[in-house]
DNA sequence: TTTGTGTTCCTTGTCGATAAAGTGCAATAC
DNA sequence: GTATTGCACTTTATCGACAAGGAACACAAA
């Protein structure tokens, strides 16, 4: 079948919570921005509630008749794209399963695994092979690099350089810059989470991303903010699956952002670039702790 | 049709000029390095030089009857593989043709313009966002970032940082490094163009890719050295298409390479940084008014 | 006993087809 | 006159199909 209707189904499920019974939905190319689609979806998942009641719809009127129902809503795991699910899946074979650098990676049989076309999974390699996990040998298979401790520390050596760099061109900026404002709000989202930080530990990755972008993004060069991505989706799964020491290791590195964050906004280059090396050589040092931890359980490291 | 059969052609022009009249050509997997193949393309070249009457074969005996002619060869636009003729038509049509930023960019009508499937074209796409300068809209089209200024100096910034790392690391190789002889090796070779500037200063580009790819590859990270496909496609076509003061431009060139291969021959790393810096800012400085140049005539720059 | 060949089978690269999703224009409602 | 809707049309995401190309293995030759 071409295409599943995820994109339909996921705004669907979005615009269930909009309905305030009595009430009318707004016009359609208001949904459109409220819901990040395009009218043509809109005016379907329109159809579709006037299908099951939900609203009546006439011209400009869609009268909103009963409150959203658990039925109503599509299952979860149908609202999440095609590459979504395949990345959660690949991640899960080379970061959990038993694979070996130097791992030959077959498109067919990844697949049938996942149990789709060849297509997608060959859009997705070559989209992942940015992050230097794994390399192509034309007209044949794919080669698995390894989470290795060498890809940890030649990621973490590149990712220090650019966050120095960041760092320093975020220092220079105006002071009316939004940025500031945002450092300010993600300060207190961080003193907050320390507060209670025996429950809400797990809230940490969220920040982390938060503010490494934010800081990222001063640099107002491409290649660096794309990098990103990769330490990313490196941390986000790989921490996903590594939850030993999680809340003492979170409550760590809130205090080193709060550091952090303080002598940005100092504005003095050496405090920030103390702080930032400081932080960032802890985080280099936890991931390498978890990657010896693992390597033998799982033969990932190398 | 699935595949145009370029592997095998490309591996048959080169396999025509292994032929010795009288000889035997070497056993199959021989050829299978020689070519750069598998045995099953191999096997066809052979039958093929069979039906050709340019060889005799019967199990291990493949004696050449006749030498090759121009009309044994395949054309020469026949052996470039698909990806290699997207990659030039596109590469035209963003740095030469009136390709402005923002612009989208349309797989269907890119594909239907070549005249090729969409998948190559997505594949492709795909492959080439990772250079920065077109971006995806899901669901929705290409958007074209443009050969701009701001591109330019985002490129040469990072570039600027991983070069400098690299020619530390390299000043630290072992004295009995490979890296060593190589460079050498590329010194002499400097030196001959340079003697000869005026009818061989086109073959700078050759160069000038094959010193710094050396240098990066001292870096041992992988995120510093694939970074150099970017500079290296980008120079590539640029200075392909925009040949003004190509002789007086590389004749400066070559000898800030030569100074900075000494320098590094010194392995004092503040002579190394000189050098390295003199020469990358004379070579952002050069794209950049190259860029000036035909901003208004292609429409490219910002 | 190693190296090369014949043969079979599997995977990759590319295409065309099709439902999902996006886009543009003319008609309509306010 | 402006914003919204109805409708027709285009493009994207995904699949299955198939020739080109790679890989494995048993047999043959040296």
């Amino acid at each position: 079948m071409p295409k599943q209707n995820t994109v339909f189904k996921d705004a669907y499920n979005r615009c269930l919570r909009l309905l305030v019974v009595g009430e009318s939905l707004p016009s359609e190319p208001e949904l459109c921005t409220l819901l990040g689609v395009s009218r043509t979806t809109v005016r379907s998942i329109l159809f579709q509630m006037v299908e099951t009641g939900l609203i009546e719809w006439n011209k400009r009127s869609k009268a909103v008749q009963r409150p959203p129902t658990k039925a109503d809503f599509f299952p979860e795991h149908e609202t999440s794209s095609l590459s979504e699910v395949i990345e959660r899946m690949f991640m899960q074979r080379i970061l959990m399963g038993s694979a070996e650098p130097g791992m030959q990676i077959n498109e067919l049989e990844l697949a049938r695994e996942i149990g789709i076309g060849t297509t997608s999974v060959r859009e997705f390699l070559i989209r992942f092979s940015r992050f230097g996990l794994i390399e192509k040998r034309p007209n044949s298979h794919w080669v698995l690099k390894g989470f290795t401790r060498q890809f940890a520390e030649e990621l973490t050596d590149v990712r220090e350089m650019f966050e120095l760099k960041s760092a320093a061109a975020f220092v220079r900026l105006p002071a009316d810059h939004p940025a500031w404002t945002e450092l300010e709000t993600l300060r207190r989202a961080h003193a907050e989470v320390f507060a209670d930080i025996d429950s809400r530990y797990l809230e940490f990755s969220a920040l982390d991303d938060r503010l490494h972008r934010l800081i990222q993004q001063a640099s107002d060069n491409r290649f660096i903010i794309d990098f990103y991505d990769i330490i990313a989706i490196v941390f986000h799964y790989h921490y996903q699956w590594n939850k030993a020491n999680a809340r003492e290791r979170n409550g760590k590195a809130i205090l080193e952002h709060l550091d952090y964050i303080d002598a940005l906004k100092t504005r003095r280059p050496e405090a920030v670039e103390a702080a930032c090396r400081l932080h960032l050589s802890s985080a280099r040092l936890s991931l390498m702790q978890s990657l010896s931890a693992t390597s033998t359980a799982t033969g990932v490291a190398q």
